[in-house]
DNA sequence: TATAATTATTTGTATTTTGCAAATATAAAA
DNA sequence: TTTTATATTTGCAAAATACAAATAATTATA
């Protein structure tokens, strides 16, 4: 492995991907950015998260991200609730709209990795799998990247 | 495969990719933004590229592109050279101290992905970079995602 | 050849995004 | 109770973005 310019790959992997969020996605009739879709997911997979954990799970800077909740309120995707247990924190849950975009978004997404896919054998498909897994739990414990910055 | 949420994978890979492409990089006492690397990048891996070349490899508006290039111009990262041939063209290239840093940079990306992948036994590692490789060229052969919008 | 259409690049301008510093409100610690 | 810490929002100024238009050079067409 030592011989393999891993960045090369992953230069063009990401890149590739890059591409493949920027054009997703539209959906209830707006277009959404690629933050937007990431905060909408990311809410949608937490219990209950309030905005700090949110924006610490995205890396964004707390301030924009405070910004880019609003945005999605003013969108009514987003909804903001006070914690009962601490008047500090406000509680982040997807409207019924929010949901409806946030799943249109993730088949969307499915459906291009799928045809991705379909250009590999059955296989392939289930090597290359494995090793996203084995890839995310290696970052997981990487102490050196892959984390939010500064946190 | 059919069961498996494609989506959910790649998420989380591609999040973890963008933190440690965020936390990179300083270099030649320069704090490079994620997509001057890129441009760095590019420049570095093509044959006497074109503004209009680099910009549409990276899904960049030309406009914002002509003006990343005039800050890295500045920065003395990056040198513009009329091509003899057209003279519409301005063909990019690298200053010795521009190739300095992405040579710095394609380093300390190496560094944190060997990392990471210290992280897995030998096989395993094998196996991830043959997929990662099986990935790149199924999104090469994809019609429907994974090259620059609009192009 | 003259004229029109096309391509590469830059600039004008307005909008959006970003993030630091400071303000506000609440909670926990001393 | 006073201090310290945490969560969130706003003020502001700098940076990034993109559309439209300008400029300059090339190619196509009549």
């Amino acid at each position: 492995m030592k011989n393999e310019d891993l960045r090369e790959l992953f230069q063009i992997m990401t890149r590739r991907f890059g591409f493949l969020n920027k054009s997703c996605c539209s959906a209830g009739g707006f277009d959404i950015s690629l933050i937007q879709s990431h905060i909408l997911y990311e809410i949608d997979h937490r219990h209950k998260p309030s905005v700090q954990q949110v924006a610490d799970a995205l890396g964004t800077d707390i301030t924009t991200f405070s910004r880019q909740i609003q945005s999605l309120i003013k969108m009514n995707l987003v909804k903001k609730t006070p914690d009962p247990d601490d008047r500090r924190v406000y509680i982040l849950s997807l409207t019924t709209e929010g949901t409806y975009v946030a799943t249109s978004i993730n088949q969307q997404i499915n459906a291009y990795l799928d045809e991705v896919f379909s250009h590999m054998n059955e296989f392939e498909q289930e090597t290359v799998i494995r090793s996203i897994k084995l890839l995310n739990n290696a970052m997981a414990k990487s102490s050196v990247c892959c984390t939010p910055p500064l946190g």
